[in-house]
DNA sequence: TCTGCCACGC
DNA sequence: GACGTACGTGGCAGAC
């Protein structure tokens, strides 16, 4: 087997992963930002490297062999902050539980560990490989030793070998000891020369090769004043030069058999990470290794049910419904438990469909359940004839609410953050992927029953902390009852006119075709336009044209790229064209029909109403909140989503601005605030606000960056984001959100209040007082601190916008069956709702929708909401 | 099976 | 001074 040795130095990363990473803190307020990154560090070594040897070498004290020929060595240098020196120990301890060697010598610094060893191990012909933060120890790269060192972040790693050494500085691995010679290295307080730089020295390098040979042809320099330097400091270039070599003969005690690595002591590992709190690495352990952690569940009775009789429930019930596949509209249910006073009960679908009794218990509004996902529950019974009703409390919405980012993913990871006794995990329980086995009854029947006490015995928990945080009304009589119309909605479906999208489909197809050709023949070959990386080939370096932006894996061929390059080669317009035309078919022809129910022709997608940190929803399977609008050609896509009965329209209702009325609202601004209550078109008194000019002075190009600006009020874009989308300097961008803010003092105070309140809370909220915690805040790393500042000031924005709307649906559904209409709501697209309903109903709907919508929530500013109707949902414009 | 790029909506 | 910059879903390519 080849040898292949891996050394890595500790201090170092243990530096570089503490000032890239937030300061992370475990549940028992230990910093871990060091300890996490340096670990993200080894595991992706480990990996990708799959050494035979490895090794961490440390400094050991504060002064080393370095000192005594210039006690100034590394003087001046910032001291050690506490918060990273506290996290050693954990990184050795960690080291210990990996089995990777770990070295530190007295005297010598962690580099001089390395240089011994490197050199030993070349001589024994190791494949080596060095991982350090520090460019000196490039200086060790060779034929058998490559020298990584990190770039941004931790995990990403330059590899240094002597070609890459010579490309980037024109130089010989051991020459960059003579560099620092001359140059000096500020940050090991080496002098170097006085007044030679990077530049100076390169080229010193190049005409000499060494220090030595340089001081003993002083009379070759080129300018007086440089030689003048260099004869002055000729002592200070041998000191540097010493103090920046690397010894390669450190008196050490290790050797290189004791650094092979036989893998790592899973136990530790995993209780380290515990301790530590490193969830995500856990996962990641649990999937590598199959060792998902001992879970010691409690002992559970569970009466498998023969026929199903009133004792089996009672007023209070915990019900749980389980379905593996993701999509619950046709999956089949694997199985129902039932807890109460009277115990865990298992029943399978089919009887539960049989009897009678079931049915009755179910539809029983004064039968409490309380469930997990009352939307997929809901779905997969009404399928089988059975109407739930009595749903009083959802676990999975609860801690949706609770937090957001919780992406709860299944009732065991609840259950563990709400200190319930401990649920096996459903991917352990079943399998995942194509490894998924449904255990027999018995197995099964504890599992489902566990699950169904855990809900009814998590639910008076979460009700305590939601009555804390005073959302406890928001699951109630917002999220709850909405899971239950979204249930309607998504059962009821949406009608697909299958021929017309099949015939789109051909149309495009010979479309798609034609220009295909087109762009093979201007390119003079034939090759996957669908690939980013072949198109790339084609474009930049086949025919030259020049390169704007490029990405982490090679050219940037995005649209905006290919747009700057449409005047330049007549091919870029067909590829522009091609994507657009190819979107629509792979996308919205293909990709739809291919969820069409072949009975019904109808689409069932589902909405997720736990996922997006806002407030939102989202919709897959089929998505419906992205059917394209914007260019007409996409837009008659709409053309196939019709009413599934004849004569019926499609009637949309959408709010107007809704996002900027709840701004002007929360942040009270008194010129916002006018302007919605005098109806005016907002873009344009925005763009009257922001340039100083009169209603009749905006021009078109005025609005447009005033649109913009509002945009990225609306959504948090950054000054860059704003740049972007204008085709401007970040500066100007800048600028213009600082004008803007300057002309709405009552935005610009309320931004500073959100990011205040995010900063002493920790989170900020909606006007239903929905969630959304923003720990980033407080990160020192710019990017990390401005993205949540961001977040801070958006997100009350946009939740309170989806928090109206949601009251809206429910206001909207009761009005419905009030008023005692057949028409159905279909779909809510983030600030519109689509309905379908007979011809007679046109009237009242052209009515009673604005009016449910506007009344939802009074704000300071009106709610303002605008119709329209048709035979398809294109026509509905 | 996973990741990156690209593109659609709000 | 560089960092990499609303939120979602889905399709395709390419590496594993």
């Amino acid at each position: 087997m080849e040898k292949k040795l891996v050394l890595i130095d500790g201090n170092s990363i243990a530096y570089r992963a503490f000032f890239a990473l937030p300061l992370l803190n475990n549940d028992k307020g230990i910093h871990t930002n060091a300890v996490y990154g340096f670990t993200m560090m080894l595991n992706k070594i480990l990996e990708e490297e799959k050494p035979s040897h490895i090794l961490v070498a440390f400094d050991a004290g504060k002064t080393t062999f370095r000192h005594a020929t210039f006690k100034e060595y590394k003087g001046g240098r910032q001291k050690t902050p506490p918060e990273l020196s506290e996290q050693f120990p954990f990184i050795r301890e960690l080291l210990d539980a990996f089995g990777i060697t770990r070295y530190e010598l007295p005297n010598y610094e962690a580099d001089d560990i390395i240089g011994t060893l490197s050199l030993q191990a070349e001589q024994d012909n190791f494949e080596i490989k060095v991982i350090s933060g520090d460019k000196d120890l490039t200086q060790l790269a060779s034929t058998a030793t490559t020298v990584g060192i990190t770039k941004k972040g931790i995990t990403d790693i330059e590899l240094y070998t002597p070609e890459h050494i010579r490309e980037k500085y024109g130089l010989a691995p051991q020459q960059i000891i003579d560099m620092k010679g001359l140059m000096g290295d500020a940050s090991d307080n080496i002098p170097g020369i006085p007044g030679v730089g990077e530049k100076t020295a390169l080229k010193l390098l190049q005409q000499f090769n060494t220090v030595e040979i340089l001081l003993q042809s002083l009379d070759e320099v080129s300018g007086k004043k440089l030689k003048e330097k260099i004869e002055e400091h000729q002592d200070l270039a041998v000191l540097s030069k010493q103090l920046a070599t690397i010894t390669r003969e450190a008196p050490i005690e290790v050797t290189l058999e004791e650094t092979e690595y036989k893998g790592m002591d899973l136990t530790k590992v995993v209780e380290m990470y515990k301790d530590l709190g490193f969830n995500s690495l856990l996962d990641k352990l649990g999937d590598l290794a199959d060792i998902s952690e001992e879970i010691v569940q409690e002992e559970i009775q569970v009466e498998v049910v023969s026929e199903i009789s009133e004792a089996m429930f009672a007023e209070e019930n915990g019900f749980f419904l389980e379905i593996l596949e993701d999509n619950y509209h046709q999956a089949g249910i694997i199985g129902m438990t039932i807890s109460n006073k009277h115990g865990q009960f298992y029943l399978k679908a089919e009887q539960a469909e049989a009897s009678a009794i079931f049915k009755e218990w179910a539809s029983d509004e004064t039968k409490k359940k309380a469930v997990y996902d009352a939307k997929k529950t809901i779905v997969a019974l009404s399928k089988r004839g059975i109407d739930l009703k009595g749903i009083d409390f959802d676990i999975f919405l609860a801690s949706y609410i609770l937090d957001p980012a919780d992406a709860a993913e299944d009732l065991a990871a609840i259950a563990k953050k709400q200190n319930y006794s401990p649920l096996m995990p459903d991917e352990s329980f079943y399998g995942k992927g194509a490894k998924r086995l449904i255990p027999g009854e018995m197995e099964l029947s504890e599992h489902l029953a566990r699950k169904a006490k855990a809900l009814l015995e998590l639910k008076p928990i979460m009700i305590d902390t939601l009555e804390q945080n005073e959302q406890y009304g928001l699951l109630m009589d917002l999220e709850i009852p909405l899971s239950i119309i979204l249930a309607k909605m998504e059962t009821q479906g949406i009608k697909v006119d299958v021929e017309r999208l099949k015939q789109s489909g051909k149309e495009l197809a010979m479309r798609l075709n034609e220009i295909e050709a087109n762009i093979f023949e201007a390119a003079g070959e034939c090759f996957n336009i669908n690939s980013p990386k072949q198109l790339g080939v084609i474009l930049f370096e086949k025919l030259q044209l020049p390169v704007y932006k490029k990405t982490k894996t090679g050219y940037s061929t995005s649209a905006d790229v290919l747009e700057r390059l449409e005047s330049q080669h007549e091919i870029v317009r067909e590829i522009l064209h091609y994507r657009q035309l190819g979107k629509l078919q792979s996308t919205y022809i293909e990709g739809l029909l291919k969820v069409v129910n072949a009975d019904s022709d109808k689409v069932h997608t589902r909405f997720n109403q736990a996922l997006t940190q806002t407030g939102r929803l989202s919709s897959t399977d089929p998505n419906l909140q992205n059917i394209p609008i914007r260019l007409e050609e996409g837009r008659k896509i709409r053309q196939a989503f019709i009413p599934s009965e004849k004569d019926w329209i499609i009637f949309a209702a959408d709010y107007s601005q809704i996002e900027l009325r709840v701004l002007a609202h929360i942040a009270n601004d008194e010129g916002l605030v006018e302007a919605f209550r005098a109806d005016m078109d907002i873009h344009t008194k925005t763009a009257m606000d922001v340039f100083h000019v009169q209603k009749e002075e905006v021009t078109s190009n005025m609005r447009r960056h005033a649109k913009a600006v509002n945009f990225g009020i609306v959504y948090g874009i950054s000054d860059y984001g704003l740049s972007q989308s204008l085709g401007i300097s970040r500066k100007e961008a800048a600028q213009f959100i600082d004008n803007y803010l300057k002309s709405f003092p009552g935005v610009q105070e309320y931004m500073h209040e959100s990011i205040h309140e995010a900063k002493q809370k920790g989170y900020v909220s909606t006007l239903l007082q929905r969630r959304r915690y923003i720990p980033e805040i407080t990160s020192r790393n710019f990017n990390q601190r401005s993205f949540a500042e961001r977040t801070a000031m958006n997100t009350p924005i946009q939740g309170s916008a989806a928090d109206i709307i949601k009251l809206a649906m429910i206001n909207m559904s009761e009005r419905i069956e009030e008023e005692n209409l057949k028409t159905r709501m279909l779909l809510q697209v983030h600030d519109e709702l689509i309905f379908e309903a007979p011809p007679e109903e046109l009237e009242i709907l052209m009515k009673i929708v604005p009016e449910e919508m506007e009344r939802a929530i009074e704000l300071n500013v009106p709610l303002k909401v605008d119709y329209a109707y048709g035979p398809t949902w294109f026509d509905a414009k």
